[in-house]
DNA sequence: AAAATAAATGAACATCATGTTGATTATCCA
DNA sequence: TGGATAATCAACATGATGTTCATTTATTTT
């Protein structure tokens, strides 16, 4: 592949940078930092930075999408098999799993970015991702007139749903499994949130 | 009260920066403002500005405060009895359609601040509203061995719902009227995603 | 191992936004 | 109308930005 072709020092200079990013964001969010504040925190020249990037924003930019794709080379695992031959409630979804996973991995910067002082174009991105999963792997082939509510307000519901639930796994510490967070999010999508409450069987 | 005894000036100095404020954020969103860029808009002095306010984020702080204090005024009228007589389904929550009301009055710098350029702490602060109410009037009375997910995941789960198809209502221009968001709302949370879809029919 | 290539450094520079100050003018309120 | 105060204007120091260029250092290639 091209990747032979990146020299060594382009490789250590970007990964420090990014390292850079991530503490930066924890500690007082992305608007409040410098290309200074990134660079002494590196331990590299000011001026290598822009030898890289444009300016913060490309860089916030360019972690962003490493991220959105290592999700996406995760959903060509998904196939609507999957997707549709499962309950869900005693097996979570695998795809899930692999994504709560992935998650983890990246918990440091996911953490930032979806936080109070990260970024929300950033938020956008990963709810237009699940939109976009959602839709093509289980809502597409349903029918219009059958819905009771319609589908782009269903579909905001669900992605900013989930998307609210990672965002809450990560902010308190990532207590819960890859494997129980999958069933937590069956369990309420599938059943709805009142069900899931208990209250069902005594009103039905 | 003490209304009065604020100097005309000032109410119309502050006002017109809010109105350049909401203004420059649809254009090109809260971090690439500059204090000049308000000042020049609102076309007053730039010393003035910080007559006023600390910074910008003094001033987005202040906007924000406003609007959480007129949701929080509503709140006051939301009872218990009628969060649990209402079944939703016909007749929307009265409660709910003054919030979308509420929404309509301020969409221009609810839509800015709320958007991929907006500002994430925002949506965390009308999140934590959102929980908040919501577990004070429904929630709390249920018993913990009845739930199937734990509550706070629960909770996360239905507040980033809501504020994502208020989101969306803001984004795709407002069509629905509040009564129809209300009901659209009640449906989903009522009956859960699944239901929604006209699916559940075929398989209970 | 030496030569060639390319990245990183350090210093300097112009530009721009920031936040503050003091003097002056305009507006409000009683 | 007169006193109070908000708004304006000009000026200033400070710090971040993005760029340039000569130099040093690390890497790849031959």
């Amino acid at each position: 592949m091209s990747e032979r072709l990146v020299d060594r020092r382009i490789i250590r200079t970007k990964r420090m940078i990014r390292d850079a990013l991530t503490m930066l964001m924890e500690e007082k969010g992305f608007e409040a930092i410098t290309v200074r504040d990134l660079t002494e925190r590196a331990d590299i020249n000011r001026g290598t930075f822009y030898l890289h990037y444009e300016d913060k924003y490309d860089l916030l930019e360019q972690c962003e999408e490493e991220i959105i794709n290592g999700i996406k080379k995760l959903t060509l695992k998904l196939n609507l098999k999957d997707a549709l031959s499962f309950d869900g409630q005693k097996e979570p979804f695998p795809f899930i799993v692999y994504l709560f996973e992935y998650f983890h991995e990246n918990s440091s910067f996911m953490k930032a970015a979806l936080g109070p002082n990260g970024d929300a174009a950033f938020q956008e991105k990963l709810k237009e991702l699940i939109k976009n999963t959602f839709y093509q792997n289980i809502l597409s082939n349903l029918q219009q007139e059958d819905m009771l509510v319609p589908i782009d307000f269903l579909i905001a519901y669900i992605s900013s749903a989930n998307l609210g639930v990672i965002q809450h796994w990560l902010e308190s510490g990532m207590e819960k499994s890859p494997r129980e967070m999958a069933l937590i999010l069956a369990r309420i999508t599938l059943l709805g949130p009142r069900h899931v409450t208990g209250l069902y069987s005594k009103e039905k």
